[in-house]
DNA sequence: CGGACTATTGATTTGCGTCAAAGATTGTGG
DNA sequence: CCACAATCTTTGACGCAAATCAATAGTCCG
């Protein structure tokens, strides 16, 4: 049994109902566990792939290349994460998905993920809610990138991150995130220059600072300021109704 | 019978089979027709609504307020699309929904929404389908507001909305899109002096220009070359089969 | 006819990109 | 275990794209 499947499974059970039997059927999914090296190109543009993958480990990116050959990531997934889950419902896909470290990934046959949610729609509603959860996220990214200066933008994408690795405990803590500053500069449409002086901005301030691929923060509230952050889109809304996690919480 | 539920059934044949009873149970659909005036708000950011809205005239907008004042628009909606399917997933708008122009939508109550859904799973994946497109939208977004430069900025934009619309018909045509620049500024993230400035050099370079509420494609392969527009993030993958489309084609 | 948007233009400033190059770190093979 | 390359981070100088400020028209509408 993998463990990111109940890892995934427990995200699912936040905003969806699942019955015994419709969380056996899902933890029972075949799969397989592939490995990326960096800059290992894990879905293609254009590309129908046969399956959909979930991140195990590492840091993977969907880019899509500018014909003046600028790349700009418009999506980063972390580990519980499925970066084309979309590709269930639009199999051909519209960005490249590329591994940003060595990565693990887990493929799951996309017409199993199809049988199971013929079979279970409760299932096909949960998986509904993380597509809609993801395109919430673009937006606020569209928001992000459109209106906020560099520092506050930086600032933005970490309270992200750190919310998504579920991380946020207390004013202060750290946590794993090998991003390059290369890659925040593409993921934020900034220049590396500028994201190093923007960074080094924000040590000053006190507020965080990255260190050996680890984000420190110092004053999470003062980020979450910096960055004029909300988290609430990365809820699905309320829950139906809160239930016991799945064995073994995540 | 609302038009405007025939052409968005329409849009779902476009990608999902639906058998006839299927498309009569959706035709059939409980709505209400409402008006809005320019600047009304459909959605508040926060608010969760009853039911989920279709665009039938004028223009609309998602929008998200930064702190600092300023207000970024992340997705535009048109005549046919549905602002807050999202909405029937995830009932806590992340967004508000504004009109920019004179506007009538068609409200559509989520409880039947979801009812048909439940009765009629083709109906969901159509749905759910379209959400996808809409990420697709919103992370195409993403790219153009965070790698370039103004003026392709501008052009993609109007390629989107030209094929959204359905209009890109020849090399030369025109049609409805009653934008102003301080709305065009407020969705690409730019001041309204540079979409000012940009919109005269795209006229200068006769590919477009606007004039009464219209926009005026004089060179559409200059125009799509200018905004490096490729449209295929905008077709949900082939579709899975041919077939006629319903009464009154949109 | 007056008030409120909308479009346009010029002058000035600035945030950020680009260029260039020097450290620091990491990984690899001999 | 140490070269050596490759990648990543940091710094400085300079230039540009686009923001801001400010003001004039044009347009719509009650």
């Amino acid at each position: 049994m993998q463990p990111v499947l109940v890892q995934f499974l427990n995200r699912l059970l936040r905003h969806t109902k699942l019955g015994d039997d419709e969380q056996n059927a899902f933890l029972s999914l075949a799969s397989a566990e592939i490995d990326t090296p960096a800059h290992g190109i894990v879905i293609a543009r254009g590309q129908t792939a046969a399956s959909s993958c979930l991140v195990m480990e590492g840091l993977l990116a969907k880019t899509r290349e500018t014909l003046s050959g600028r790349r700009q990531i418009t999506a980063l997934y972390i580990s519980g994460d499925m970066p084309d889950l979309h590709a269930l419902m639009m199999p051909a896909a519209t960005g490249t998905i590329v591994a940003l470290t060595p990565a693990k990934v887990l493929r799951l046959p996309r017409a199993s993920l199809l049988a199971l949610v013929a079979r279970y729609p409760a299932i096909g509603e949960a998986l509904w809610r993380e597509t809609v959860r993801d395109a919430a996220i673009s937006m606020e990214w569209v928001a992000n990138v459109g209106a906020r200066l560099a520092m506050p933008r930086l600032a933005h994408l970490f309270c992200e991150m750190a919310v998504r690795s579920g991380v946020d405990k207390g004013n202060a803590f750290d946590w794993s995130f090998p991003i390059t500053q290369a890659n925040l500069a593409e993921t934020t449409g900034m220049s590396v220059v500028h994201v190093n002086r923007s960074l080094q901005s924000l040590r000053r301030r006190a507020v965080m600072e990255v260190r050996d691929h680890r984000v420190l923060v110092r004053d999470w509230a003062g980020l979450q300021a910096v960055g004029e952050f909300e988290g609430d889109y990365l809820a699905c809304g309320a829950p139906e109704r809160p239930q016991p996690a799945a064995l073994m919480p995540a």
